[in-house]
DNA sequence: ATGCATTTGTTCGTATGTATG
DNA sequence: GCATACATACGAACAAATGCA
């Protein structure tokens, strides 16, 4: 950060400072794609040139790109050569923003999978999000967000189970969280605040999400309100990075 | 055998009543929390010592811990112990975000620490934010911002050299951005765009916003245009989780 | 720079109590 | 009564990060 940046795919490597060598590599072609160096598309140079650019064996550079390649940031292609996936979404915070409509607007097919529905009671967190009493209960939807069956977020819904009798049973049934909030009598909400923070994934946070562990989450708590103002629903939901980011326009 | 020897954590446990051995030790520390015995920032026992002290055994300890710190009440850092969580900056996104207003409107006096005043060539993404052509010269100011003394952000400015003659000057000489833009004729300015990612801190980042290494950051990318919507800057900050979260209100 | 002590992180295995059918 | 599944709790060992001499 302090130091002049020596250009794409070049930075030098700290030899013997406990980083890998091979993860200082793919962290800076990482951090080449955050900062628009290498768009979408791009085409790596060759492992072979890589390797005399960083100043480190062939091996080591593979090493790099597997683990890129596992995170779904690069793609190897046997015979052709590596290349940036076309897969950063940015995710607008708006108002009214739908899961189905973000995906939808990057030209991709929205899909969920339900990992669980439930009746408990809310936690302090939960609570002060939905202004209740702690201990009052609460219905959750716990939900994997796909964008061309590619998990792109994991996310907890709580809404106030004493206002909604038959959530429960329509969120079981519907692929969305806006049809099942149709279904009894809430057709229209808006986002009130998102709080944005990070950290690491936990249990099987990264599995679901099929990114490496040693990745952070982004983590964005937010609260929908009626036309009235009432509160509906304070949902927490975490992104991978950096296959996610997420972008205000104030 | 539960002595009574009623100080902080080490409340007596009831074995077999049908609340978990881990919750009750958690409400324990939550209760010394609340009861100001834990003060924010305190050092927690270490786990070996918690075990001997509630007479359980260290995984139990760990599943309180690991609920606490999923609350965000406890910062557990691996070599290092665990800590009650110091209170959260919420960083309020808006059109005319200033740093120091940031952190005076939590009742902290803000500070700043220049790291390095320099120009140099734009690269890919510095001149994609500033609507620039790639390795236009930009003069960069490289910041660590404080409150009350500690660490809360760590920046990068960008602005276009071409455009502000004196500007590198101002910078070096001026405690704050907003005071050298206004010594070179920009009265005002507001933020177009935020881009929120998040990634783990390198070289020596941690160290400045003394953070544990295996904690993310939390990064913006954002563009600053004056009145007239001309783009006057290009700003990379970095800020430490979970001690800075960002919060936006559409 | 190196090794050592301290502390948390992870992964085995084992046993027990409780709820369910 | 019995089998099963699940959460809880304990024990041991090693890995990884940190701080210090």
């Amino acid at each position: 950060m302090t130091q002049a940046s020596p250009g794409p795919l070049a930075a030098p490597l700290e030899h013997g400072r406990g980083i890998a060598l091979w993860q200082q590599i793919a962290r800076s072609i990482e951090q080449d794609v955050t900062d628009g160096v290498l768009a979408p598309g791009a085409r790596l140079p060759t492992e072979a040139q890589m390797s005399t650019r960083f100043g480190v064996n062939r091996h080591t550079v593979r090493r790099a790109l597997e683990e890129l390649s596992r995170a779904g940031l690069v793609q190897v292609e046997q015979g052709r050569g590596s290349f940036i996936a076309e897969d950063v979404l940015d995710y607008a915070i708006s108002a009214r923003t739908r899961f189905s409509e973000w995906i939808r607007a990057h030209n991709k097919e929205p899909g969920g999978r339900v990992l669980d529905v439930r009746e408990l009671a809310a936690d302090a967190a939960v609570a002060a999000g939905l202004g209740l009493p702690e201990g009052a209960r609460v219905a959750r939807l716990t939900r994997l967000g796909l964008a061309d069956g590619r998990p792109v977020s994991l996310s907890s819904h709580h809404f106030p189970a004493a206002r909604y009798p038959g959530l429960l049973d329509a969120l079981q049934a519907c692929a969305s969280v806006t049809e099942a909030l149709a279904r009894v009598g809430v057709n229209d909400y808006r986002r009130q605040q998102t709080r944005v923070s990070a950290r690491m994934p936990q249990g099987n946070e990264a599995e679901l999400l099929r990114m490496p562990r040693n990745r952070p989450l982004l983590v964005t708590e937010n609260v929908n309100v009626d036309a009235a103002g009432a509160v509906i629903e304070f949902g927490i939901s975490c992104y991978p990075t950096p296959r996610v980011q997420i972008v205000f326009e104030p």
